[in-house]
DNA sequence: CCTGCCGATATTGCGATACGATATTATATT
DNA sequence: AATATAATATCGTATCGCAATATCGGCAGG
């Protein structure tokens, strides 16, 4: 795919939206993407929750799903702030682009 | 800087809309992107635009201004092609995460 | 003129990232 | 017990990001 290179932001974003409206885990996720036409492999896809976990925009914890363990992800406070920092860059890419001015 | 994941490929579709308009050079498109608050260092703009040449998203020629080589980069239909899908994406993105639904 | 500065582009080197392929773990189905 | 399915994890390689550094040609000021 050509887009990675300008979209992957936009699926990571996504990812913490997702995770601000409630605890995602990495199947439940990568489902939720391809509705918007994103597809992330595992490879891909677990490393990069890891990342924003271990940079502080997530939390995991585990949980027992049908006897098999299921990683969720929740958004936290710094995870928020980005989230918002994101929203303005959002609105100056549309100002920008969308030729709204 | 923690943006940068995230808003990396913002900072690509500026370029493409601003070649979309005219033909951008290296330090012009640098000053144009820190009017955005985006800063990018020669080492990620000269690379950035040299790759987004060879995958036929800009095409390079050189200019003589005041006496000086300038290389100029311009938008081509590929990359309005992209430009074209940004757009949609960003209209998603925007409908996703900035809650107007 | 020459020395240093500025505008502009290029390159190097290393650490971080992306991702297909593969593995692992556990339950359910046949 | 074999196969499928759900979910997460990891490995290896190629690519990317970026600070630092280099290059190159004008254009001062002295």
């Amino acid at each position: 795919m050509i887009e990675r290179e300008f979209f992957l932001g936009f699926i990571k974003i996504h990812i913490l939206y997702h995770a601000s409206k409630e605890p995602i885990f990495g199947v439940g996720i990568a489902k939720e993407l391809s509705r918007h036409g994103y597809y992330l492999s595992p490879g891909t896809l677990y490393p990069t929750l890891h990342r924003l976990v271990k940079e502080g925009y997530l939390t995991q914890d585990s949980k027992l799903v049908g006897g098999k363990v299921r990683k969720y992800y929740t958004i936290t406070d710094s995870g928020l702030e980005v989230l918002k920092q994101a929203r303005d860059k959002i609105r100056e890419l549309v100002d920008e682009v969308l030729d709204r001015r």
